[in-house]
Formats: C-alpha cells, structure tokens, sequence
DNA sequence: TTCTTACGTCTACAATGTATAGAACCATCA
DNA sequence: TGATGGTTCTATACATTGTAGACGTAAGAA
C-alpha cells in the first residue's frame, strides 16, 4: 500500500468532502468543473471514483430513486478514515515545505 | 498543455524550491526520503526531472566538477516562473477546498 | 411506445510514477 | 599510468493513474 494519492485522487476526495451527503457522480464533476475549472468527462471521474473505493479511500452505496425526470440510481460516495489519513498527511508535508520554501506568495 | 502537476511532479518542485541553489539529483533525493519518508531510485527521480524541465517547469545547468572523491558533474535545477504560478494555483485550489470541506483537522 | 433527460459502467489509451542497468567522471593508490 | 571504486547522470522499460468515448439503465414526458 502506498499510501498517498494521485493528484486527481486528492482532488476528487477533496470534493467528496465538500459536498457532503450530495457527493455523487454529476454533483462531483460540476463541482470539479467550478472550482477548479477543469472540464472532464464522467467516465473518467467513475473510473477514478471506482479505483478510490478499490483501495479503500471511498466507501458507497445507492441512493433512493429521485423525484426528478429520468436518471439511473444516484451512486453516493462517503470518505473512509484512511482517506482523511492521507489527504491530511499530504497537507502537513505540503505545508512544511511551502513553508521551508523560498517562493513568492504574492499572488497577483 | 494542461498546466497542473502530477503529485509526484508537484512533490519535486517544492522541494527544488526548498534547495535553492543545492537542487541536484542526489540532494532532492534525500530531501525527499527525509520530509516524506519516500524512498526512491534515482533514476526514477531523474526522468520525472527530465519530463518536468521539457514541460517547462524547470531549468537546469551542469556545475563544475567538486573537490570531493569521484562523481560526474552535478546537474543544478531551477523553477521557472510557470512552475511557481503552476503551484500556487494548486495550493490555492486546496486551500479553498480544504477551507469548506468537513474534515476534522484533528492530527492525532 | 418511442423520446429525452440524468445517471452509472466498460473498455481502451495517454500521461505520470518508478525501477534497473549502465555510462560518464574523477580521486586515489598500486 | 592504469586499475579501482565512489558519485552522479542517462536510457529504457514497465506499472499506476488520468481521461475519453461509447454504451447500458431507468423513468417521466410526449
């Protein structure tokens, strides 16, 4: 086990938490597409999602039928302990060493 | 040209911004193991070193050969001003993301 | 009963992460 | 001065992650 995560893996488990109990497929990629302004297909956030869940850093399960027009069963994503792990891991040495580091914070 | 890092991408630039002048191979490496516990090859260093500088993220120049026992000349490494706007862009998004996520931040 | 909308799944390929082997230097010492 | 061995970089190959596209499923509307 590695124990870190891909870039696009950090980002997807970042807003997994940020959406809360709305994380599903869709509502993912709008909020990918919002915040980080990066347009991508839902298959290749599926995928991704799938190989989160293989390695344990996702947990899901099915949501009820909705109200609203067509649309297969929302799939709804929760984060696992060792996901909140890692990605707090990646902060604190991330943040050690932007602070070590000599870069400019003047951002614009 | 899509303007983010690959963690790992991401991982070696702070850590040439860490090193300043001392940023070569070797050095990274050991930074490396030391503030992620990562334990790498060098090679394995050197073509993510190579891919880096070819996108644009880094500069490098050979130095002149040291006092010390044997050793080829050392390559020195360098951000360009397109890595440091790359990476503040992505601490930024983080930040945010981390700013409105739940995670208790609680570290042990 | 066929459209249209809203989702998830499958499969394949591109980009990034990583190892191993080996070549280039250079300092010593026989 | 030529063999030896410590450092560092380079070449090549393969594993993992990133990403698209086509397809399947479901249900309300027409």
């Amino acid at each position: 086990m590695k124990g870190y995560l891909g870039e696009f893996e950090e980002l997807v488990l970042l807003t997994v938490a940020n959406l809360g109990n709305e994380a599903y497929g869709v509502a993912i990629l709008e909020h990918i597409a919002e915040s980080a302004g990066r347009k991508l297909s839902l298959g290749a956030l599926h995928s991704t999602l799938a190989r989160l869940e293989e390695k344990g850093f996702l947990g899901s399960y099915l949501g009820q039928p909705t109200a609203t027009r067509g649309g297969r069963r929302k799939r709804h994503f929760v984060l696992t302990s060792e996901a909140v792990a890692a990605l707090n891991k990646m902060k604190l040495l991330r943040d050690r060493l932007w602070h070590g580091s000599k870069i400019n914070l003047s951002l614009k």
